[in-house]
DNA sequence: CGGATTCGTAAGGGATCACTAACAAGTTGA
DNA sequence: TCAACTTGTTAGTGATCCCTTACGAATCCG
């Protein structure tokens, strides 16, 4: 049902929004090299507290660019770079002016949407526009 | 360049900022279409005043993604694309995941910061969905 | 069982953003 | 020159964001 106000900080999952922040960009770079929990993340030179990098996953998550998995008292967040396709397709928007080599990873990510992996709970990428 | 308090709404020119906000995505996307006026673009239905069309232009003016020129009394605006590199160069970071086709776009995005050659928009090619 | 972890969330305040209305400066054309 | 037009900018308000502190729930280990 989509439940509107999950954390009270934010109403959108709006992927452009959640990576507009340099902690939240930052994170997801750490989250490439594997799953971490929030006190490995927090524990990196970010200069801000636990709870502030517990929010932050909380808008990658409900963005759709992480995913959580929790196995006894810690949670492991995982990146999930499928969704960061809505950002690359916007940018391929202007390949006019690039090289036409994007189009076929456009294709890729293309497939990618239509058959993702069985952990995406796919929280709707609506937002017509 | 780089005067800090140029508009008094905003202080950094961060690209993923500029394109974090829908109404900015909107006007990138018509400026692919080819340069126009602050009129032409609030003359869309973005469901704002032109000053506000203003004060989103200077944002992405800031961030280096359009680029200015007066003619006459009107001010043109341009699509700068190589500015939003920034964005691809990030993305590409997770390349790791994805097909190896990014690196070459990637480096040909290199040469474009060093030599940034005149755009060649194409007046109306219809770029609906 | 009880203390120590790990974590998410509520509450609060400080800062920034986004928009509208009003104004001033520069340009065009008659 | 004067009126019309295009534009950027300022003031001001309402909303949102971001962080810290504090708290409660759940889990592991001795």
């Amino acid at each position: 049902m989509t439940t509107k106000s999950k954390t009270t900080q934010h109403a959108a999952a709006d992927v452009f929004t959640a990576i507009a922040h340099p902690a939240r960009r930052g994170i997801l770079d750490m989250l490439a090299s594997g799953e971490m929990t929030v006190t490995t993340i927090a524990a990196q030179p970010f200069g801000m507290s636990r709870p502030a990098v517990s929010q932050h996953l909380a808008v990658l998550l409900e963005s759709g660019l992480v995913s959580m998995e929790t196995r006894g008292r810690e949670n492991y967040y995982q990146l999930r770079p499928e969704n960061l396709n809505e950002v690359y397709r916007w940018i391929t928007h202007f390949e006019r002016f690039w090289p036409e080599k994007l189009d076929a990873l456009g294709a890729y990510l293309d497939t990618l949407e239509d058959n993702p992996h069985p952990l995406t709970p796919s929280p709707l990428h609506g937002e017509g526009e």
